[in-house]
DNA sequence: GTAATCACG
DNA sequence: GACGTACGTGATTACG
């Protein structure tokens, strides 16, 4: 307490703040967001406020060399002032929209400075900060409040100072006493009679600073004056200084801050204390910051692959002097040391090289390990001669040892480094990271290995970040390690004269290989953590990861698909597609390309001036479904015909044709490559082949379903939860009515027409059904009233009034919907049921459509992932089920709503049994989540 | 490589 | 008052 060196930094025994520094958070944020030019972040995200804040805490760590310090933020709410003053701060305008998202970020960059967040209820920054800085005063420390606010100047003492941050200015008494004409102590009489606009406090009419700190310094104190106003000489002063005195007592409770907040933190717990690197510098990465990457690096260290202080402006994370730890491995007992290392740390990143992007075909050539950051080694497994292969230095060198260039590399033989490999990639002790490790997965289950445990970066990469980047590797390299990994290009080449990695020389493999694990590795470090620091370990614990390894079952099981029906179905669709492009020819009077849009629109508009053309925004003529559906229904035939002909082009091409080629000659069966990180709300994707829009919905589209068929001796089954996202929708906007009639049991559809009509649902006219479900759905998709109008083809004023009466008869849709957009406005993401973050793309654009199409989202993203959530919790928990009842049906397929599986047939009534139980319990809503299930010899049927 | 179209939930 | 909009995907084809 009577130690009077403030600046030691040297440590005693003596646990009382020496120096203590409170950042004005808040304050900062609007500074700093005027002062700097605009940035974004990757994600297109507004930082600049962030990036001024990170590099201002920077700063003030080395400036002010603090041992305590901690930043303080307001709370969105009323304070206490508001209590006995409401109008306070009323007249504040809202912030600007580029700045709300970044109110959180600041808050997680003061935590990835590992420095304390403080924020109470009621209680504004400044009040926090007065508590705070007279604690510390009191223990005898120096304070430095970081603000330029002139509201926190009544602080000031001679162990108080201020610091302007932006301006690197310090301000002390004699700052205060230019800015108010007054000392320190005397600042909260100033402002009592001064008032402040600002903040809407009155102070006295027509006194400002000047005049206030004259009548200050002649009757000492605002008590003193109110009382003796009476001896003011000039009479209109006198007036208003009686008039107003109460004005001037009300005013000095506003502007004196309170210095007994009762805090939560002790001062003692803002003990300064080392960021954590890799927090911090993912953090500060993810923002797209680099300029400070280095900056963070060089002050804090960090791990072993960041430390190349020197390295100013070149990439700081320069993998290439470390490569020469890179090693071939190419005998036993160099594997044996890599396995050993392995299960002596605990984690390894593993990659595999292959033949093939398809991981159904890919022949697999070698394998990649990185036990840390910096190390790694390659094991080809697979390769052949380069030159034997041709592609490259054909007919180079034709007499240089011809016989030894049709040789392969010394490599372990391939089954031999399985039989080694497994134990650690299966060893339950042992973490395997892999960047997209599904593929790996499926590769290495041909060889009879079950990869577990398991973390994947591209899952938590989009886990973490959602779409608002891509989650490839060298994306993420580039974006998280500043480092551009050397490209598949650069090693095999592309077009034409691509070659296959097996034909890859092994110095260049190895380049390559043992890169790519060491950037899984390096990419694990970076974004586990962040993982349970952003609150999303449930997401990524309960359904991104575990879904990883039944996605790769599923896809190795891949579907039966009979190519015989394909074939009789394409030779079907062929001919009469000829018939028709004859007849649409004869009508149109010249032969056109019936698939060019451009020629038909010119057909239609310029030759045959049909009415009611439009032109597309390059210019073309509109020649879309609902264009030529308009021209058939007044009774032109050649659009009729052209729309047949499209039907059946459509199917052929895309269905018939394509499926065919994607039958595995090994299986007989398609495999799909499910996406798990494409999707924006959460759901996934399907891709070589989209098994995902396999028609159904017209008569002549739903017959390519006959072709998915059961193995002899099995039956299909296909099980569809029923109007999830209505139940899920009824659940979080908490809408009473349709909770009931979902609990009743009720056709929703049908319930919905009849409280919005008022009609009985006996004998109701199904097009008013039809409506219902229209308007039902639209509410999902975020309901416009031009949007409904089009979809049932009536007025835009018809649908407005359903949409009104949809309203009324369901209260609570409006405030959910308002809910959802406010929340996405404020933190450009919204959330599941489960917790998933959803990006919004586009809510605080300026552009007013954009902006909508974001509302929109936001209105449907948390039902759409909520529903996507719950289907990935069914998919993760049936196949243990049906294990656990000793069947031996499989899980095949997902189409958002729907799981396809094939069972033998004399248990495929027990396995709907399970199915459906696990469907339906894979959560507990406010309504019951039903199932409906279906057993055939085809998807047809099944359905 | 992009735009237009259309298949699905 | 006008603008222009249903939400989320993937595959195919034409065309510059």
């Amino acid at each position: 307490m009577t130690d009077s060196a403030p600046s030691s930094t040297g440590s005693s025994a003596d646990k009382s703040p020496r120096r203590v520094v409170l950042v004005d958070g808040s304050g900062f944020i609007f500074r700093a967001f005027h002062a700097l030019p605009p940035m974004t972040s990757p994600d297109g995200t507004p930082v600049n406020a962030v990036y001024g804040f990170c590099t201002m805490l920077m700063k003030l760590r080395e400036d002010t060399k603090p041992d305590h310090m901690a930043v303080i933020f307001d709370t969105k709410g009323k304070s206490f002032r508001n209590d006995f003053y409401p109008d306070y701060k009323a007249h504040r305008p809202p912030p600007p929209e580029e700045l709300v998202p970044q109110f959180g970020l600041i808050r997680d960059a003061t935590r990835a400075f590992n420095l304390p967040s403080i924020e109470l209820e009621g209680f504004e920054a400044d009040d926090l900060i007065a508590t705070y800085a007279r604690q510390a005063e009191a223990e005898g420390s120096d304070v430095i409040i970081v603000s330029s606010d002139k509201d926190l100047m009544q602080l000031v003492t001679d162990r108080v100072q201020m610091f302007d941050a932006m301006k690197n200015r310090t301000i002390g008494a004699a700052e205060v006493l230019e800015k108010f004409g007054v000392s320190p102590d005397k600042v909260i009489d100033i402002q009592a009679l001064a008032g402040d606009s600002v903040d809407n406090v009155p102070g006295v009419p027509g006194i400002g600073i000047k005049t206030a700190a004259q009548l200050i310094d002649e009757y000492g104190d605002l008590d003193s004056l109110l009382e003796r106003a009476g001896e003011i000489k000039q009479p209109k002063r006198r007036e208003k200084l009686i008039e107003n005195a109460e004005l001037a007592r009300i005013s000095r409770n506003l502007v004196t801050l309170k210095t007994d907040v009762p805090v939560v933190e002790p001062l003692g717990d803002f003990e300064l204390r080392e960021p954590d690197p890799e927090v911090l510098l993912s953090f500060i990465a993810s923002h797209g910051f680099k300029s400070l990457i280095s900056k963070v690096k060089s002050k804090f260290g960090g791990d072993v692959e960041f430390d190349s202080p020197t390295a100013a402006g070149v990439g700081v994370n320069d993998i290439k002097v470390e490569k020469a730890e890179y090693e071939l491995v190419q005998d036993e007992d160099r594997l044996k040391h890599w396995i050993s290392e392995a299960e002596y740390l605990g984690t390894v990143a593993v990659d595999t090289e292959t033949t093939s992007l398809d991981a159904h075909t890919a022949k697999l050539v070698g394998v990649s390990l990185s036990t840390e950051p910096g190390n790694g080694c390659y094991i080809p497994l697979g390769h052949v001669s380069g030159e034997a292969q041709g592609g490259f230095d054909f007919g180079d060198n034709p007499a240089d040892s011809p016989s030894n260039s049709k040789d392969a590399p010394k490599q372990i033989k391939l089954e031999r480094a399985i039989e080694l490999l497994k134990p650690l990639l299966e060893d339950p002790g042992v973490l395997k990271v892999g960047q997209n490790l599904k593929y790996d997965m499926i590769v290495l289950a041909r060889h009879g290995i079950k990869v577990a445990p398991m973390d994947d970066t591209m899952v938590l990469s989009y886990v973490l970040d959602g779409t608002s980047h891509g989650h490839g590797m060298d994306e993420l390299a580039e974006l998280h390690l500043d480092y551009k990994p050397i490209s598949f290009k650069d090693v095999c080449g592309s077009g034409k004269t691509q070659i296959t990695f097996d034909q890859v020389p092994l110095d260049k493999a190895l380049d390559y290989a043992a890169e790519d694990a060491d950037i899984t590795l390096r990419l694990h470090r970076l974004l586990k953590p962040r993982i349970a620091q952003e609150h999303m370990a449930s997401v990524y614990e309960t359904l991104d990861r575990p879904l990883v390894p039944v996605l790769a079952e599923m896809e190795g099981l891949g579907v039966k698909v009979d190519a015989e029906i394909l074939k009789n179905l394409s030779e079907d669709f062929a001919k009469r597609m000829a018939a028709l492009e004859e007849t649409i020819h004869e009508m149109a009077g010249e032969p056109f390309n019936l698939g060019s849009p451009k020629q038909l629109g010119e057909i239609l508009f310029d030759k045959m001036s049909l009415p009611g053309g439009k032109k597309t925004k390059t210019g073309a003529w509109q020649t879309g479904a609902d264009v030529l559906e308009a021209l058939a229904a007044q009774g032109h035939d050649l659009p009729a015909k052209l729309l047949e002909w499209r039907q059946l082009s459509k199917l052929k091409s895309t269905y018939t044709d394509a499926l065919a080629h994607h039958i595995n000659p090994n299986t007989g069966r398609v495999h799909t490559s499910y996406g798990q990180t494409n999707v924006n709300t959460g759901r996934l994707s399907s891709n070589d082949p989209n098994l995902q829009n396999i028609p159904i919905r017209s008569e002549e589209g739903r017959k390519i379903r006959t072709a998915f068929i059961a193995e002899p001796g099995h039956k299909l089954i296909s099980a569809d939860y029923s109007q999830i996202e209505l139940r899920l929708l009824a659940h979080v906007a908490e809408i009473d009515a349709l909770r009931e009639a979902f609990k009743n049991g009720e056709d929703i559809h049908a319930a919905t027409a009849s409280k919005v009509f008022g009609v009985p649902i006996k004998g109701m006219d199904p097009m008013v059904r039809r409506k219902a479900k229209a308007i039902n759905f639209g509410i999902i998709y975020g309901i416009s009233a031009f949007g409904l109008a089009n979809q049932l083809g009536i007025a835009q004023k018809e649908a407005k009034e359903f949409i009104e009466a949809y309203f009324e008869i369901y209260p609570g849709i409006r405030d959910y919907m308002d809910e959802a957009k406010e929340f996405a406005k404020k933190h450009g993401f919204v959330r599941t049921l489960f917790g998933r973050h959803i990006h919004i793309n586009g809510i605080n654009d300026k552009n007013g459509m954009r902006r909508s199409f974001g509302e929109r989202a936001a209105i449907n993203a948390p039902i759409q992932g909520g529903a996507a959530d719950i289907i990935k919790r069914a998919m993760i928990a049936v196949p243990n089920a049906l294990l656990d009842a000793g069947l031996k049906t499989r899980m095949l397929l997902q189409v958002h709503d729907e799981l396809i599986f094939e069972a033998p047939e004399d248990e495929a009534e027990k396995a709907i049994k399970t199915i459906r139980e696990v469907m339906e319990n894979a959560a507990h809503l406010s309504v019951p989540l039903i199932a409906d299930a279906g057993i055939g010899d085809s998807w047809a049927d099944a359905h």
